[in-house]
RNA sequence: GGGGAGUUAGUUCAGCUGGUUAGAACGUCGGCCUGUCACGCCGAAGGUCAGGGGUUCAAAUCCCCUACUCCUCGCCA
């Protein structure tokens, strides 16, 4: 018997065609007489009937016939006819509208049976809720499951798009190691000992960054890569620690050319999952506005709540203006910062609501949540920190922030990076509340935007020392080059070449111009403290590569797992990873990592000192 | 590393201030059924209440510890 469409194939077109179909059972509905099962295939389901006037043996074989059974039969599709009403009172068409192949069936002559299959232990349905553990523990069923097998196959698609985008615009596939150097600094990197030179490590990669500077170096002017990157750091819903991105670098480019590939790259993309036209070109943010309005550097711009930087105004009124004191303490802070945002009367948040908002951020580590009510009257109430407020303050922040009578005002402060946290989350925890966003997926909104020109350098409140926001190869911007000068120097003020593009409040990718000029390359250094000794030894190759003429270039890299989870609306990153790992970077289903002998840890001059437990 | 939620039948869950035989739905198994499509009807089986310790006459229930899963801050682009 040879296979002859898949199950998500047949139409009325085929009808009274002779077809083998292969697949396993989903569903099986025994009538005595009649036997139906849906066929289960990656295309999609067919209904298959056993008549046991067409085929005794046939339907004696499906009356054994289990859920995940591999079958395959032979029959002829035929039309579902007509069927009895009673809503209607009347015959109507018996089509299945909830499948492809609804309107055909295939009426049996000859069955067999493939393989059996022990009654799994959760359905293999999208209808059926199974907890994550289950799922990933049997994840070769819950990979049966048509969900997932959508997604699988979207990323699938994505993958062959983007390789031939790439190729189409004249890059090169090139590949990098994994094993490779360790370079502190960035993520903590996996460790692979290795047995031919005692005590020696490799680092699985980060990224390809260097190297793909290294084939800039090289001449090949335009690379890509879609590649895998390894990073030992705790997980979240949107990170794992072996994931895939999409790796590019141009020569001879400015930010701009940059941009456009990788809008083209979208746009084809979106194009190919989801037949749209993106517009392009995308948003442009400056780093210092996202931060200043959204707490972070990947706003979700699918709707309006933004922060106002209060820090200013509350210095300025000080204690005999009416600020609280602790307030006031914050702002004077070396790094305080003081932010409000408006919840316009529309959205009517009960004080309930606020006190489950207080509880969201004090899970954060704020203090509290201060909040001031704008009653109709004027009045502040529900405003503890405005009691002692003079009325030319509480305008002046009326004025800041455009509140209106009846909207409610919420403000943090305190550390700049830890209000900026909880307020950027806060947002986002408010509008999925309020139901501006969906809790998960884009809502039929794809909001992308380059967040672009952040500091080169950032300041660390516990030692008092700048270091580089990115990583060290990030080029400054032109006009900020005199603030690197001994005489002028001011690291606050350096910008740099760098872009992040965000979808939805996502950061999907990240990139920059890269610094291919020693002698600025230099100056960096220097200002972030790193000795020539110390860039020898960890960056030693990269530093001799700039010297033997580096053209100008830069690039990007995109988050293919964060991609695919977007673009498929999916709840959960782990849906659009075949194997994907716990919390914990723990896998059910292989029970990794697991233990290793005595002897081989030998081999590698390796010794294990787990924690002993108490 | 910090905070939070959870773990009860194969699966998803309910089980109140502790009380004697731990329930439901789906699934499974058996029977009936020739137009179902998440078929229907009848019946049955199925439990170390995550593990350990404690309180108590009595613990799924209260307390402590451990393990695991998820969310979150730190961390990480």
């Amino acid at each position: 018997m040879k296979r002859t469409h898949s199950c998500g194939a047949l139409r009325a077109s085929h009808i009274k065609s002779e077809v083998v179909l292969f697949g396993w059972v989903q569903n099986r509905r025994d009538h005595g007489g009649l036997i139906f099962i849906d066929l289960r295939d990656r295309e999609g389901l067919t209904q298959i009937v056993f008549d046991p006037g067409l085929s005794k043996d046939a339907h004696a074989l499906a009356e054994s016939f289990r859920s995940e059974w591999v079958v395959g039969i032979r029959g002829e599709v035929r039309s579902r006819g007509m069927q009895w009403s009673k809503k209607e009172n009347k015959e109507v068409p018996a089509t299945n509208p909830n499948l492809a192949t609804g309107e055909v069936e295939i009426y049996v002559s000859y069955a067999e049976i493939f393989n059996k299959a022990e009654t799994p232990p959760f359905e293999i349905s999208d209808h059926v809720q199974t907890s994550e553990e289950k799922r990933l523990e049997y994840r070769y069923l819950d990979l049966r499951r048509p969900n997932l097998q959508k997604s699988l196959i979207t990323r699938s698609k994505m993958n062959a798009a983007t390789r031939s985008f790439f190729h189409e615009n004249g890059f090169l596939e090139l590949e990098t190691p994994f094993m490779g150097r360790y370079t502190p600094g960035g993520a903590r990197n996996f460790l692979v000992p290795s047995r031919l030179n005692p005590g020696k490590f490799y680092a699985l990669a980060e990224s390809p960054q260097l190297y793909k500077q290294l084939f800039m170096v090289a001449g090949f002017e335009r690379y890509f890569q879609i590649v895998k990157c390894f990073r030992d750091e705790d997980l979240r819903v949107d990170r794992q620690p072996e994931f895939t991105q999409i790796d590019v670098e141009m020569s001879f480019v400015t930010q701009e050319d940059i941009f456009t590939i990788i809008e083209g790259l979208l746009k084809r993309l979106w194009k190919e999952v989801h037949n749209l036209d993106l517009p392009t070109p995308f948003r442009r943010m400056d780093f210092d506005e996202s931060m200043a309005k959204y707490g972070n550097d990947k706003p979700d711009l699918r709707f309006d709540l933004h922060h106002t930087v209060l820090t200013d105004l509350v210095k300025k009124f000080g204690a005999e203006g009416g600020v609280d004191a602790r307030m006031l303490e914050a702002a004077n802070l070396k790094s305080g910062l003081v932010k409000a945002m408006v919840i316009p009367a529309a959205h009517a948040l009960s004080r309930k609501d606020v006190d489950e908002l207080e509880a969201y951020v004090t899970g954060m580590g704020a203090k509290g949540l201060a909040r001031a009510r704008l009653a109709e009257n004027g009045d502040w109430t529900q405003a503890p920190l405005f009691k002692t407020a003079s009325p030319a303050l509480k305008q002046a922040i009326l004025d800041a922030t455009g509140a209106k009578s009846g909207d409610l005002i919420l403000f943090q402060f305190g550390k700049e990076s830890t209000v900026n946290t909880i307020m950027a989350n806060l947002r986002v925890h408010i509008a999925k509340k309020l139901k501006l966003i969906p809790e998960f997926g884009a809502g039929g909104q794809w909001n992308f935007l380059w967040v672009v020109n952040p500091p080169l350098f950032e300041f660390d409140e516990e030692t008092g020392i700048w270091h580089a926001a990115h990583h060290a190869f990030t080029r400054p911007m032109d006009e900020c080059l005199p603030y690197l000068e001994a005489a002028t120097f001011d690291p606050a003020k350096v910008y740099c070449y760098r872009y992040d593009v965000v979808l939805n409040g996502f950061e999907i990718g990240g990139g920059s111009i890269r610094l291919h000029d020693p002698l600025v390359q230099a100056k960096v250094f220097k200002a972030m403290g790193i000795s020539d000794e110390d860039a020898r030894s960890k960056f030693g190759f990269l530093l001799d590569a700039l010297k033997f003429g580096a053209p100008p270039h830069g690039g990007l890299a995109l988050g293919m797992d964060r991609l695919a989870f977007l673009i498929t609306e999916s709840e959960s990153l782990r849906d659009v990873i075949p194997f994907p790992k716990t919390q914990r970077g723990t896998d059910l289903m292989t029970l990794a990592p697991g233990d290793v002998d005595e002897k081989q840890l030998r081999d590698l001059y390796v010794k294990s000192t787990p924690p002993v437990k108490a």
